[in-house]
DNA sequence: ATTAGGG
DNA sequence: CCCTAAT
């Protein structure tokens, strides 16, 4: 994060908004605040443009020990995906292979061979189901195109799961259960399985190349056997928690330990699929993860030949992956491609979504297995769900805000939209499907339907972590005008946006004001919707689109410490901090200041200090380099003498013999014997 | 509060 | 111009 600052801070653009300094207590009192400010805007810069929005979280616990692979931690959330492609290509590309009736028969030392579990309980970590790649669309709402793949499958055997399985004979992807022995029966085991299907699940996913038109990337499937419960369905994508109710029967997980152990389980066993809290603070490095499917990528790069050397390949593109992954952070918004644009309104305002393409046949070759309950083999259901729109953000801020204070909406905007979760909609012509119990072929969704009338919604789920908003003043609402002009640029996201709006906005009153909050504006938009009880509802969208999304304001903006506007010095400055220099010599700034820019407020000793520095600086390099207001070389020429003389003389001992102290500063012998 | 240096 | 460690 502070590597991310720096570089958005750079050496030689200052750009601030010229407010009043604050104290040092206050800046002091701040600067966990910017610092923190600092991550998060680089989290919500990752959410908005890496990621996507579909990245759920499917560690179950975070700060489970993660025993054998202790520098995975130390490394880093980065650092520690990597690091799991370790054991990842055993543990997570498992497949059971369907020569086998009965899976539990194998050699359970075959078994430890292809699927460690004490493997597979460490890289259970940094899973994420599904990936998007956030489309910054030009129209008036950004896009989130993801491609999900969820291939279920149910073999009955385990195999290892070499390149080629991971890829799938049509190259894309494809989730497969896996299924263990010996210790199966021990609750151990089924969390262990648990895990081990998330991984699954994220394997099958791939990422998607910014620079991949959406177009062109792979699609992605949603294979669930008819069978499958609706429930589970919507799991995937909403990540929350399973209704209450369900079954325990779900499509991606329906050959773990309920055919393995021989047993069915209860749901409350399947809640743990999807961890519900804890989902924001991981979001962050969930997207950081999506290593899986880059690996899965560049596994069929790396053209690999056997389960075995998967592992090399995978490891030597380890650094260059990261690289990419850390330069791909840095990217500005702007710099960031989007492609995709069209969108579809709904009722509700807070979705969309849909292209579902249907295949009667399955790619992948791979036979759907039969249900827990031992019910008929269910046919496929393939969707491919071709993008998700998010709805636009509709940010109203008053032109006193600072950008700061913009950035901090937006991220809260953004961070509430997503982090507060999602809940995914499943409406089949037209028509919502509730009943989260059914399965796919009870609620119509089979493949001898017409997919076509199936539709997702993506509705946020702010309800939760969010008072109602007239509960408190302390929120706003933030609302971003949705005019014409904004909404066509093109290859521009909503934060871009939004900083442009701030820009027009600002303009050159940069040295406007400090933080001011946001406007508390429309706070009684809201309207309660019996469908969803979110106490926050999205209004209506009208047919410009918009949402309002409500935001937690910080509770003391006027703590936030801005930048100093850039104040190029101007030569007659330079000059007189030369005179200065040349009388005081280096290391008594608080002198220099004192004495040639006394009256000068906007000029602290450390800035002069910071001035000579760069004096010296530019006079040691070409004229040609140089930037900004140039520098009499007779003057940089005085910098030099006056710095090669001075780190000849320790100022310190002239300090003592000075008079400044009686205001007749005494220059050293050497400015005499220069100037004079 | 200053100073010195790295960013 | 910012941030910090040392003074």
């Amino acid at each position: 994060m502070v590597l991310q600052k720096r570089l958005d801070y750079g050496f030689n653009g200052y750009e601030a908004p010229a407010v009043p300094r604050a104290t040092r207590t206050t800046r002091r009192r701040t600067k966990f605040q910017r610092r923190v400010q600092d991550d998060q805007m680089c989290a919500i810069d990752l959410l908005a443009t890496l990621a996507g929005k579909f990245f759920f979280q499917d560690k179950g616990n975070p700060t489970m020990p993660s025993d054998a692979s202790t520098d995975k931690d130390q490394h880093g959330f980065v650092e520690g995906c990597q690091d799991s492609d370790k054991p990842l290509k055993d543990e997570l590309f498992y497949k059971q292979s369907f020569d086998n009736n009965h899976f539990p028969h194998f050699s359970s030392q075959t078994n430890k061979q292809n699927c460690p579990l004490n493997e597979l309980q460490n890289h259970e970590i940094d899973v994420h189901l599904g990936n998007a790649s956030v489309i910054i669309s030009s129209c008036s709402s950004e896009r989130l195109v993801s491609e999900k793949l969820v291939d279920a499958k149910c073999p009955n055997k385990m195999k290892n799961f070499t390149s080629k399985d991971i890829l799938g004979s049509s190259g894309h992807p494809v989730v497969n259960c896996c299924k263990l022995d010996g210790e199966s029966k021990t609750n151990k085991l089924k969390d262990k399985l648990h895990k081990l299907e998330k991984v699954s699940i994220d394997l099958g996913t791939k990422m998607c190349g910014f620079e991949d038109p959406p177009t062109e990337k792979p699609p992605t499937r949603i294979s669930l056997g008819s069978k499958a419960k609706l429930s589970k369905y919507v799991d995937i994508f909403s990540y929350s928690s399973l209704p209450k109710g369900c079954d325990n029967v779900s499509a991606v997980r329906r050959d773990d330990d309920e055919n393995f152990s021989g047993s069915t389980h209860p749901c409350t066993k399947t809640k743990s699929f999807m961890p519900v809290t804890g989902i924001h603070g991981r979001r962050l490095r969930k997207l950081l993860s999506c290593k899986y499917s880059k690996i899965a990528q560049e596994l069929k790069n790396d053209t690999l030949a056997s389960s075995d050397e998967t592992l090399k390949p995978t490891y030597s593109s380890k650094k260059n992956y990261y690289k990419r992954q850390r330069s791909q952070m840095n990217i500005p918004f702007k710099k960031r491609k989007q492609f995709h644009c069209s969108s579809v309104s709904n009722s509700s305002g807070f979705i969309r979504s849909a292209d579902i393409y249907y295949s009667p046949e399955s790619d992948c070759g791979i036979p759907v297995l039969e249900s827990p309950l031992g019910c008929r083999r269910g046919d496929p259901v393939n969707i491919r769900i071709k993008s998700f729109t998010v709805p636009e953000l509709f940010i109203e801020i008053p032109e006193t805000a600072t950008v700061g204070s913009l950035k901090r909406t937006v991220m809260d905007a953004v961070t509430t939209v997503l982090g507060g979760g999602l809940h995914v909609g499943v409406v089949l012509q037209g028509k919502k499907v509730r009943d989260d119990s059914k399965t796919l072929l009870q609620a119509g969704i089979s493949h001898d339907n017409q997919l076509d009338a199936l539709g997702f919604t993506l509705e946020p789920n702010v309800s939760q972590r969010l008072p109602p908003l007239h509960a408190s003043t302390s929120h706003s609402l933030i609302r971003y005008p949705s005019n014409p002009a904004v909404t066509h640029q093109r290859t521009r996201g909503i934060s871009d946006m939004l900083i442009d709006h701030q820009v027009t906005s600002l303009g050159n009153h940069v040295e406007s004001e400090h933080d001011s909050a946001p406007s508390l504006i429309n706070k009684a938009k809201e309207k309660s919707t019996v469908d969803s009880k979110p106490l926050i509802s999205f209004p209506e969208m009208s047919k410009d689109e918009k949402v309002m999304i409500p935001v937690v304001q910080k509770s003391k903006p006027s703590e936030i410490l801005q930048r100093r506007i850039r104040r190029p010095f101007s030569v007659d400055e330079v000059e007189a901090l030369i005179q200065s220099v040349e009388k005081l010599g280096t290391g008594r700034w608080r002198d220099v200041k004192c004495h040639a820019f006394g009256n000068v407020d906007h000029r602290t000793y450390v800035d002069l200090k910071d001035k000579w520095k760069t004096l010296v600086h530019t006079a040691g390099i070409s004229p040609r380099q140089r930037r900004g207001e140039p520098v009499p070389q007779d003057l940089l020429d005085r910098v030099l003498k006056a710095q090669a003389y001075w780190s000849q003389h320790q100022t310190k001992q002239h300090h003592k013999t000075n008079l400044l102290d009686q205001g007749l500063p005494i220059g050293p012998g050497y400015v005499h014997g220069i100037t004079a």
